[in-house]
RNA sequence: GCGCCCGUAGCUCAGUUGGAUAGAGCAACGGACUUCUAAUCCGUAGGUCACAGGUUCGAGCCCUGUCGGGCGUGCCA
């Protein structure tokens, strides 16, 4: 069983094609007819669906499209209970209106399913990791990475929300230079603050943390150790613990945002279990490696990307790229079909590049989609607060959560299509009105379960079993029930493109309807058919607005 | 220089994969609370979809060029 509307209409346009053109489509095969596009009509003079079909294959079937289309309404069952009307249309296009049985159906498909209604049949396949966030573990998060988080997090959502076995992943970079560069700053801080004299490279960690770090340091055996022991033993000592702590601090600040991951992929053990010198090897093998001017490259054969690029250093250390190669194998051999990555939009120019990577060694690189988050600009009082990592400061993301609160602040991420920049206006996450969508929303989740709390507490019968759905006959009540029928079918769209940021658009329509219908209509009147009606309309609207925020990871408060 | 993303109302943004007369919110102006929460609602106004060509039944969306903004173009990550 399906709540999509548009699979219900798609299959009366396929049935008619069968019988239009019984040649060219069969019952049997109905691969065309997931093919075959509907789309919500704008204009309710247009009916509530329309399909462009007679447009496509006018050329096809060589006839005029407006005979085309009369020719599939002639074979459109006319005693359906799906659709009361259809009707051919400027060029072409064929329009259904929808009868209001088949709304009522979704309606109570709503108070059947609950908090299912909207999800889907688990397909299984294809199995998909999504990675995500991946900062390094050199400083805490900051707002770009809560945007990649929040976004990463409801399509991970979102898409098990689709039926597919999701995983969720965040690669910590633990191994490398940066690493050694954290121990360094530590590990000068920490003798800074014991006063020695030091001098504080400018391309080391500058933020205040470090200092905070090796404050805490003091009078600890392991401050003993950065005192006393040579630079080389100490070094080590001081890049785990720095790396272990601010990791620790950046799961705290995940925590508190919402955001848990299956697992965290440490780079460390890619080296640990030789992975990254597998995959070179296995470059190696299949030609695709260089040696020019002592270090190892890889041959980047025609494509957009056409440099080659080193994955062995001079000096015998492994790039960035290397050990990323070997973790983009490493989740394929691990029996991922499919991997989504979410970068920040400044990584796109190494797309191709891992793509490129993972081609040579046999896998498939479209089965590798990366998704990319533009920059986040805070705003205060209207202005950009500007944000340099180098200075070290930049305002945290857990800064951000402490001010305007989770909720707040996973929405708005998800206000805009991720790949636009997205200004978060702190003053606005905060304001309880109009202006702000986080509420906005809400508050109709809260005026809903407000309506059964004040019942109850008046003895008010809030039984909403068997209720007389003729009675649902204003304009603004149909309205809604399209709105929540077609929640299905924009999950699917969202889940289908990958936008995630459709859902706070739905929400806010949805909405939208609800507050105006509340504005002018009483749900607890004193004739019993209608309350019990309107209560079982608005419940439906409760769950899904429910069921959209919680795939969002933002709560559905009962009171506000 | 080359590559990627973006350019839609004064501002912030949608636009259902090429559909019908381009939509919201904010800001501006004018209204609505003795009511199930005014954290709400109703109304007015606002456009050469950056610009110029092209593709076709049809373009905000696709192609080419120009202008403007962001990012990338490391033996950094």
């Amino acid at each position: 069983m399906t709540d999509l509307v548009k699979d219900s209409i798609r299959r009366i346009i396929y049935e008619s094609l069968v019988k239009v053109f019984p040649e060219s489509y069969s019952i049997e095969d109905r691969s065309f007819e997931r093919e075959i596009e509907v789309s919500r009509s704008k204009d309710p003079r247009f009916g509530d669906y329309a399909t462009n079909i007679a447009l496509i294959l006018s050329k096809i079937h060589s006839l005029k499209p407006r005979e085309l289309a009369e020719r599939l309404l002639g074979c459109m069952p006319q005693d359906s209970n799906i659709v009361q009307e259809f009707e051919i249309a400027g060029p072409g296009f064929i329009n259904f209106k929808m009868s209001f049985n088949f709304w009522i159906e979704a309606l109570n498909s709503i108070h059947s399913r609950k908090k299912m209604y909207g999800s889907f049949e688990p397909i299984g396949k294809p199995r998909i990791l999504i990675e995500f966030v991946s900062a390094n573990p050199t400083g805490p998060l900051h707002v770009g990475h809560g945007r990649g988080a929040a976004v990463g997090d409801s399509l991970a959502r979102l898409l098990r929300n689709r039926g597919y076995t999701v995983e969720t992943e965040y690669y910590v970079n633990d191994a490398g230079n940066q690493m050694k560069i954290l121990g360094m700053s530590l590990l000068l801080r920490y003798w800074e603050l014991i006063g020695k004299s030091i001098d504080f490279p400018g391309d080391h960690y500058q933020g205040g943390y470090i200092v905070d770090m090796a404050r805490e340091l003091i009078g600890t055996p392991l401050g003993e150790q950065l005192e006393t022991l040579p630079q080389k033993e100490a070094l080590p000592l001081a890049s785990n613990y720095a790396s272990r702590k601010i990791l620790e601090g950046i799961q705290e600040d995940l925590r508190v945002f919402g955001v848990s991951f299956d697992r965290y992929f440490s780079e460390k053990c890619l080296y640990a279990e030789d992975a990254v010198k597998i995959a070179l090897d296995e470059l190696r093998r299949r030609g695709k490696l260089e040696d020019r001017e002592g270090a190892i490259w890889f041959k980047m054969a025609g494509g957009e990307d056409e440099k080659d690029r080193v994955l062995v250093r001079a000096s015998g250390e492994p790039t960035y790229f290397a050990a990323d190669i070997a973790y983009h194998k490493n989740k394929f051999d691990r029996g991922y079909e499919n991997l989504v990555d979410i970068w920040g939009s400044d990584h796109h120019g190494y797309v191709p590049r891992v793509k490129a990577g993972m081609e040579a060694l046999g896998y498939e690189p479209d089965q590798i989609r990366v998704m990319l988050v533009q920059f986040v600009n805070l705003i205060r009082d209207g202005k950009k607060i500007s944000m340099s990592t180098r200075s070290g400061e930049f305002v945290t993301l857990r800064d951000v959560l402490d001010e305007v609160g989770t909720d707040a602040a996973r929405f708005f991420f998800l206000t805009k299509r991720s790949d636009s920049h997205l200004d978060f206006d702190l003053d606005l996450a905060k304001r309880q009105s109009r202006d702000n969508p986080v509420y906005y929303v809400q508050y109709v989740h809260a005026r809903i379960a407000g309506i059964f709390r004040i019942a109850k507490e008046r003895n008010v019968d809030v039984d909403i079993s068997g209720p007389d759905l003729s009675a649902l006959d204003l304009p603004e009540e149909k309205e809604i029930m399209k709105r929540l029928g077609d929640f299905p079918d924009m999950l699917a769209e969202a889940a289908d493109t990958m936008e995630p940021h459709r859902i706070t658009f739905y929400l806010l329509e949805l909405s939208e309807l609800f507050h105006a219908y509340y504005h002018d209509n009483k749900v607890l009147t004193e004739d019993d058919r209608i309350r019990k009606t309107r209560l079982y309309l608005v419940e439906a609207v409760r769950q899904v607005i429910e069921n959209g925020l919680t795939i969002l990871g933002v709560t559905a408060p009962d009171r506000m």
